[in-house]
DNA sequence: AATTCTCTGTGCGAAGGCGTACATAGGAGG
DNA sequence: CCTCCTATGTACGCCTTCGCACAGAGAATT
């Protein structure tokens, strides 16, 4: 659990050129971030962003009446706070930590100096920003018309995705708010899945035991939203 | 309805500098764009970027099975072709004319060259994105949380805040497309609007008569988009 | 060992939306 | 005028999800 920290580990950092990680690197700063941890409110001037190593962040949108839906999930292909060089300085999200563990903070200034060198840097944080819309226009087809069921699979494998090992800490109530349904619902849909062998929880700790089979109950979202995400990833730079 | 033509009429190319006006505008080109036109197909090469001058413009998106639900709406303060720019250089999505009109449409390298300046224009474009992914991330909570009743307050209201005038063209069947719902669902819901007096339709012809009201039936979700796509508009350039 | 708290399971009725089928009504064209 | 086509209105049963209530079960605390 506690491995070995390095900004190589999360995969924008690792994208830059040599040259470019020498001029980010000495400015990052390694944080610890428990289960629960809110890394900006909506309308949070943001201050810093934040490259993931070994966690998840959710972008969850709250609405007046305390009714939440995730927006989209960031692991370690990704970084928390793109309102910083898109512009906007804030969101009308909420970002918050749904697997404690680690990630490389950086100041806002120095971030948008770098964006602003239009080198690497900010070709890789461009293309992961669209790979979050995609994610996010995903999230929005997915809400309208697939059952919970298989959202419960998307949700499942797109974590899964940003773990290492093949077991979620995570209570169903959670889950039931990222996915912006009720408790119960998500009971019923993991008590189908163990019925089906797919998984095993507990207590806030779910084992995923058969991946393939997961994917196959999914719907289309996922598989989508990750061949995009890869495409975006690997994209030569031009 | 055949108003004058001009690049000032999109909020984007109005918010270039004098330079930059000088350097873009000559190779604009004024295109009619009739209702149901597709700017683009998932996965296409985006040649081009569409500047909506007076149309409407749907970024929708196809499942395997033929259903439907749009991610976000486009009219003349934004641009159809954002991956070009982002460096995706194709989406997942499609773009259709929702609303018959004109565009100015740029090719690919012009905007490109333009963007890698990093001056006003690379600022608005970045804004103008993460005012889109505003409102796709609002429309995956609505989806979730909303009655289509309340949806399609929204779309309305979306749609006239793209138009001059109180009259959509618009049949219920297309509605029903851009909400990824039934068309007897927007029949119902559209004639309780009508039965409140709030809007008066026949035929593809949607005329809103009392907008306050129509705010007032709508869920939170049209306000704070509004409200962000406003904010970011406005943003001083640092 | 007893108590308390959290997490999970289950069982209702209610409501909204879906799929289907069919009925009416306004326009266009012969 | 009549016909055809498109757009809209209505009805009915079904299914999913919701809201609520409460029961068990595991873990932590005392």
């Amino acid at each position: 659990m506690p491995s070995i920290q390095s900004p190589q580990r999360n995969q924008l950092l690792a994208g830059l050129s040599r040259q470019e990680a020498d001029r980010i690197y000495p400015h990052l700063k390694l944080v610890s971030l428990p289960l629960g941890k809110v890394l900006y409110e909506p309308g949070d001037p943001q201050g810093s962003v934040y490259f993931p190593t070994d966690c998840i962040v959710s972008l969850l949108y709250v609405l007046e009446d305390g009714a939440s839906a995730e927006i989209a999930v960031v692991g370690n292909e990704g970084l928390i706070g793109i309102s910083l060089f898109m512009g906007g300085e804030t969101t009308p999200s909420r970002a918050v930590v749904q697997s404690a563990g680690h990630a490389y903070r950086l100041l806002g200034p120095l971030l948008k100096e770098e964006f602003y060198r239009s080198g690497d840097m900010q070709l890789l944080l461009l293309r992961y920003t669209q790979s979050l819309i995609t994610q996010m226009a995903q999230t929005a087809v997915c809400n309208r018309h697939h059952s919970v069921d298989q959202q419960l699979c998307r949700w499942l494998l797109l974590s899964l995705d940003r773990l290492e090992g093949n077991v979620l800490s995570m209570t169903q109530e959670l889950i039931a708010n990222m996915l912006g349904v009720r408790r119960e619902g998500v009971t019923e849909a993991a008590g189908r899945l163990q019925k089906l062998g797919v998984i095993r929880y507990s207590r806030g700790r779910i084992a995923v035991l058969k991946r393939e089979k997961l994917e196959a109950l999914c719907c289309e979202c996922y598989a989508v939203v990750k061949k995009e995400t890869d495409r975006l990833r690997t994209f030569s730079s031009l």
